[in-house]
DNA sequence: CTTGCCTCTGACGTCAGCGTCAGGTTTTAG
DNA sequence: CTAAAACCTGACGCTGACGTCAGAGGCAAG
């Protein structure tokens, strides 16, 4: 398929695309005319990099680990660097969650407060 | 304290405690020759601040639920504003959480290639 | 008094992940 | 055949959370 249909198959911008081409993370048959071509395996790949991106990996991480993600091909060094991430964003979970629980914590009292007397304190 | 010591105890850059206060989530007294003067309790208020960063919140966002979280006063505009981004940050767990998960899969597919015949893919 | 560190206010630099415009070719629909 | 739609390659713009440098004043110690 072409980029256009990747992109509305996939949900991600033309532009964004051909960005994914150019950090190595997305590659492309040419056609004669030199319009990409895209297998329909690229939309599942596609996917993932979103998924990436959606952890906080930057392109350089995804393009090293892709191959090792996609393939299962990997070096001990690309296995540390799996389990690195994989703990990163472990680690950004936690944070998360306290902030949704700090948050939670606040409504509900804010919630309270608004009920009965309004505008006091939470603690 | 003055904003050296607030940062060297919060761990963040006395540019960023600048930033803070140009963004109205920060604020401090001045002594006569201008230089900032905060409270103990400006320690923990940088924490939260860094909290609601990490939890993806930008500045403009903190600053208007700022007020709500650290003293309950809530309208309902941003009690729902609150419920919004608690929902928000809920979603972003959830994605990391697939992440990580199949980061899990690939490195416990991709060690157990190393360990056997080494280079097969995954599935 | 002066040395050295801390602080101040601009103001420009950075980086990532695209958006967007320009100017030109290619493909498709009628 | 032609007009519209899709595609191409640069290349500049944007946003947010600071980093960093410049130039100048403030403050405790010897």
């Amino acid at each position: 398929m072409r980029i256009g249909e990747l992109a509305t198959r996939t949900g991600v911008s033309v532009r964004a695309l051909r960005y994914y081409e150019e950090q190595n993370l997305l590659a492309s048959q040419r056609s004669p005319s030199g319009q990409r071509q895209y297998p329909d395996s690229s939309a599942d790949r596609v996917q993932l990099i979103q998924q990436l991106y959606a952890a906080g990996l930057p392109s350089k991480a995804i393009a090293d680990l892709l191959p090792c993600v996609v393939n299962g091909e990997a070096t001990p060094e690309l296995l540390d660097r799996l389990s690195a991430e994989r703990d990163r964003i472990d680690s950004r979970i936690g944070d998360l969650v306290d902030a949704r629980d700090r948050l939670s914590t606040v409504i509900a009292a804010a919630t309270a407060n608004w009920r009965t007397g309004q505008r006091c304190p939470i603690q």
